[in-house]
DNA sequence: ACCTTGATGATACGGTCGTACCACGAAGAG
DNA sequence: CTCTTCGTGGTACGACCGTATCATCAAGGT
């Protein structure tokens, strides 16, 4: 046999050729060449490792969103270790506004995906749908275990709370994409719900509240 | 001169197919050939009101903006003459999400437009830019009021809470178009903010509070 | 009556895009 | 040594898209 090569590392490389070159210019305006002259290689090999377009897409998509779910895994670890529920709920909110360039790139393809897939029944069944959800129930996991040990308001609705709070950090970021926004604004409404949320109580290292 | 022709009147007719066909299989796939078989007129006579696909589109946005602006409005107008502050708000937030077809496509598209702005600076000169400003002013003066009524939470920071109103009804509305949420549960979720910042006190119509 | 001019139709042109096709090099298997 | 097979390049094809060109019709003004 020839030289054989890592398929897989070859996608993930094209894929992130895709993902920048789709950040420039966005994604409805990217074609297979494109893709090509960003991966430095030719176009036959973009057909070769993804057979159509459609395809590569799709792997993009994917790659995207692990890439964005590693590193808002790093966000949350970087929070410090065993760090309190609000400063987890911070870390997580936070990371996904579109702060730098990486996550800026993330929001546009990521929300440029999402509307694709309003009109394209194939995309819609590709598995980006329940990426939300999961993000939904770790939210209130998180808010739920803040309420039973007193650090957050008994009162609330931890999913619907979760719910807003993934919701307006979504469109914040939107706000900040489109330049209408800081996102020094956006972290200060986020931060307003969290300490709306939170209980001001005790530091969130101590786990006994004080009555 | 031969015939003449209402020109606003045929720009208008034609940015209706646009919208039309664009809100069934997506901004990024209408042609000018489809608008014209939408619209029921020949391609020459798209380019012959718009001279460029362009300008068909951002009198497209334009006229999207417009009429959405409209049926905004008339929901207001139809909660009643005089309603409450909360039932104004209300209504201001559930006319924006996609509950039946026309706001559905309205959702879709403006939120296209919207991706589209970031990477085309053409498309973020539009006059659309400013639309959610407005939106966000009327909505934080509605809320002063009720506050200096006594009908909303003095606690509450008004410019942020209809920040976060109107980011939440953006977010929802996406959700229930990509089919992740029902309408219900997102007007449960806006309510759920609603009862938060107005204060149950008497009834909306009366405007003394009794304390 | 004629001529100017706005409105409309049909069609052609250049470019780009996704995909298919064909050919060649190189590396292990026999 | 040769042959099979994976990897790679170059290029052509057919379709579509936005735009431009040419021609025709119709309705007033003079």
């Amino acid at each position: 046999m020839p030289k054989r090569v890592d398929h897989e590392e070859r996608r993930a490389h094209i894929a992130e050729a895709l993902i920048q070159v789709a950040g420039r210019r966005g994604l409805h305006a990217v074609g297979m060449r494109d893709v090509a002259a960003e991966a430095g290689v030719s176009l036959r090999l973009v057909q070769y490792y993804f057979e159509t377009k459609e395809k590569l897409l799709f792997y993009g998509l994917r790659h995207l969103t692990d890439r964005f779910t590693a590193r808002v895994g790093a966000r949350v670890a970087a929070a410090g270790p065993d760090p309190g529920p609000r400063a987890t709920v911070e870390a997580l909110l936070l990371a996904s506004l579109p702060t730098d360039e990486e996550s800026r790139t993330f929001h546009l393809l990521y929300s440029s995906y999402a509307i694709l897939s309003v009109t394209d029944e194939a995309l819609a069944a590709q598995p980006f749908v329940d990426q939300p959800d999961a993000a939904e129930n770790a939210l209130t996991a998180l808010l739920e275990r803040a309420q039973e040990t007193g650090l957050a308001d008994r009162d609330a609705d931890a999913r619907t709370e979760a719910i807003s709070l993934l919701a307006m950090a979504a469109t914040l970021g939107t706000s900040v994409l489109v330049g209408q926004r800081t996102p020094q604004s956006a972290i200060a409404v986020l931060r307003y719900h969290l300490d709306r949320v939170f209980t001001p109580a005790a530091t969130p290292e101590r786990s006994a509240a004080p009555a």
